[in-house]
DNA sequence: GCCAGTCAAGTCCCG
DNA sequence: CGGGACTTGACTGGC
């Protein structure tokens, strides 16, 4: 089985890189000059952009082929009183430059917008602004040239009080969904509230990709056995045309479990690699650390000299 | 130049 | 039912 393994949306290893600049509506609002401060929103947003091709750059000399951009590229980009705002505009150039930099060094590139991005609200203004937030992802990947199939993993969205009746909300909201964001979608098993199972049921009936969260299952589940329902698992990605992917993190401590550590334990990792291995044929790993690329680096390390792992480069190996 | 506080979002928890 | 915590990185203001 071969190993990929990926990171999250910034490095602490390349300077002045950030992708997530940003301005809030407080200050938006503090600029006079209207015009101006959408220029100003324009210019962040540029030098958003151009950060991440820095970042896809740095991955590349770095052998690395898997990557998560920030999703807060565009400031204020959904805010209801930017609406006339054509955003997309002046980022033209630049997301062609960064898909043609993708076209020579392939390197899969997906999105995950924060949770307040809600597919089961029974709130039409939420569900529309979640929407039109999907459809922000959904541009931008167009800008780029990437086909936005199965590059956006979410969240199942809140409980409100009722799993199963939020669960039915779901689907009952993706019927509203256009079917180009659609299948832009991947769902997580979250760490609070939809468990794998939950997460099973609603892939399964919609034909959605579902990311396995390790770290959100053994912080909340049913069944601690993920591993009876890791075909399950596997078979939702039958129709995608990337390979499965999973996220990757450890516990902060016993105290703040489901808060994210710096780095990744290796033992973890290789129990469940092991657990897995001869399921498909190549599987990328997101790590989220507290230390981005800097623990994906750490990890490489921890993992050099492991019997049964060949190194395919710097962040591939191929596991018997 | 560092540290504490602020900001944004929707949900969830507590009183 | 209302206010604060949660979460995350960026940013601001005070010293």
């Amino acid at each position: 089985m071969i190993v990929r393994l990926g990171y999250v949306a910034m490095s602490v290893e390349l300077k002045n890189a950030s992708p997530s600049q940003t301005m809030t509506f407080k200050q938006f609002l503090q600029i006079p000059d209207r015009e101006a401060a959408i220029q100003k929103l324009e210019r962040i947003a540029k030098n958003n952009l151009t950060n991440c091709l820095r970042l896809l750059k740095h991955n590349v000399a770095n052998e690395i082929h898997f990557f998560r951009f920030s999703s807060k590229l565009i400031p204020l980009a959904n805010h209801e009183e930017l609406s006339d705002w054509k955003y997309m505009r002046p980022l033209k150039e630049i997301l062609q430059e960064i898909g043609h930099y993708l076209q020579e060094h392939p390197i899969r590139v997906d999105f995950h917008p924060d949770h307040f991005v809600l597919l089961n609200s029974k709130s039409t203004d939420i569900l529309n602004n979640s929407i039109k937030t999907l459809a922000m992802h959904e541009a931008l990947l167009k800008g780029m040239g990437i086909d936005p199939e199965h590059r956006c993993v979410m969240h199942v969205g809140g409980a409100y009080e009722d799993k199963e009746k939020a669960l039915e909300q779901f689907i009952h909201n993706w019927a509203y969904v256009p079917a180009s964001i659609q299948r832009m979608i991947m769902l997580e098993n979250d760490d609070t509230s939809f468990h794998l199972e939950h997460t099973l049921y609603l892939c399964e009936k919609l034909g959605i990709p579902l990311v396995f969260d390790y770290h959100h299952h053994l912080a909340n589940h049913e069944n601690p056995e993920w591993e009876k329902e890791w075909d399950r698992v596997v078979s939702t990605w039958s129709l995608s045309k990337l390979p499965i992917k999973m996220h990757i993190s450890s516990p902060k401590s016993e105290k703040e479990y489901r808060a994210h550590a710096d780095t990744i334990d290796r033992e973890m990792f290789l129990h469940f690699l092991h657990t897995i291995k001869g399921s498909v044929h190549e599987i990328h790993c997101m790590i989220e650390a507290k230390k981005k690329d800097a623990a994906l680096f750490q990890l490489v390390e921890d993992l050099k000299g492991e019997k049964n792992i060949t190194w395919l480069d710097q962040s591939s190996f191929e596991i018997q």
